[in-house]
DNA sequence: TAGATTGTTAATCGATTAACAATC
DNA sequence: TAGATTGTTAATCGATTAACAATC
């Protein structure tokens, strides 16, 4: 059916940047044309991988010559959204959303946080990275003078879904919540979760792992029978 | 093979603590037994999933009755190493530092961090969120005599692989890494990285596709063939 | 006993990987 | 032409989902 394209695998999507990323690093007045073989040794990837990724996004490149690096570098950003930057609303101004306001290179990923909302009247009028924290009540109204769609979170949990609301109604269509809570909201918003607490449980079930390989290991050394397992769980990345 | 478990996906890996979040908030003196149909419908997940997932941990319950509630929660807690804290180091004082000290609920979830590092002269000394900001050359020598064996990375990308190094040569076995960029480690090394690039590459296309189907759909509604296209991609958790 | 839940095995689905043809 | 790379199809692998038996 013309028009229905498959939407990209996340696991595609989450390593799109990762090659962008490399391609930026490039000199385009010496390197003309770059191949998957030469993105894959670079960001430590499978060529397969890459190539399937560039598939996925549905980027074409030249068989033998590969792909012209400026195309290819405009085909991604395009694919991304991020060659058309889109005003974006934080709510919460505290150290989070300090540190993500100090993310100076969002802007071109297409992400410009324009204000930053709370509830703390001492946060209120003052400045948050040269950003202007207003109250969170003026949130809805804002975003839909100013036709802003995509929205931030960094309050506490309990604050949540009741910003998240609050957006909604003001017409914001994505939410990146770093909030650790599920938000109930309307299938056809865009919601994309960061729980720490998540990535955590992660981490920390690797290093218990090792912990407790280790002393498997050395309580069998003591027992005179030393069999020490390798393991290897980095990340790909 | 006795002693060799299956690692649990990934996937499961980070659905436990949205379990484990439930069950505590559950009052253990009205409830002793929960089920997975329990959790599930409280979590909005499928019953399959929630009971492969305690497979996976290597959890069992009995037939008809359930999952004992206490002995969940600290089955789980012990799974993902959260029953006994560990020690971390904190690389980079900046705020994105100071917003990881506002977790307080990591010491929860196994982690508690006990000194923040940087290389700014204005900041050691100083204290961050009321942890000590010492001198990043400390970082190895405290790490090997105080026995930390994780490490937090929230410097910026050029000084990571540096910072990485140091945490490695000071005996440190899992790394929590919120720098963009990869980092080349000895292979037993655990690392997570939290790449918020990646995020919000995601995130973005998503919110492409959705403006250009709206952009789509209004544009075939002035040329008076409505057909707007329905789209859910809203996260499961 | 009946019904609800876990345990276990099989089926499905999708992502990754492999193999080979097409192309420059 | 030969070789390198992309394009395309198939195979593999693993996670998810389904089905049904076992259990209390």
């Amino acid at each position: 059916m013309p028009g229905t394209t498959q939407p990209i695998p996340e696991a595609s999507l989450r390593r799109l940047p990762v090659y962008l990323r490399y391609l930026q690093t490039i000199d385009s007045n010496v390197v003309k044309y770059v191949s998957c073989p030469d993105i894959a040794a670079h960001v430590h990837a499978e060529v397969i991988q890459v190539r399937k990724d560039l598939e996925a996004a549905g980027i074409a490149g030249r068989p033998k010559v590969g792909y012209e690096l400026l195309k290819l570098i405009s085909q991604l950003e395009s694919f991304l959204g991020w060659d058309n930057t889109k005003d974006a609303f934080m709510a919460g101004a505290g150290s989070l959303g300090a540190a993500l306001l100090g993310y100076t290179e969002f802007v071109r990923c297409g992400l410009s946080i324009v204000a930053a909302f709370d509830n703390d009247p001492a946060k209120i009028g003052t400045r948050l990275r040269g950003k202007e924290v207003l109250h969170i009540d003026q949130l809805a109204p804002l975003a839909q003078r100013m036709h802003v769609h995509m929205g931030i979170i960094t309050v506490p949990g309990g604050a949540a879904q009741q910003v998240a609301d609050l957006m909604v109604s003001g017409g914001i269509l994505a939410i990146w919540n770093f909030a650790p809570i599920r938000l109930s909201l309307p299938p056809e918003i865009v919601v994309h979760n960061e729980n720490l607490y998540c990535s955590l449980a992660s981490l920390s079930q690797k290093v218990e792992t090792l912990l407790r390989q280790r002393r498997a290991a050395s309580d069998s050394a003591q027992s005179s029978t030393p069999n020490a397992e390798e393991v290897c769980t980095n990340e790909p990345a």
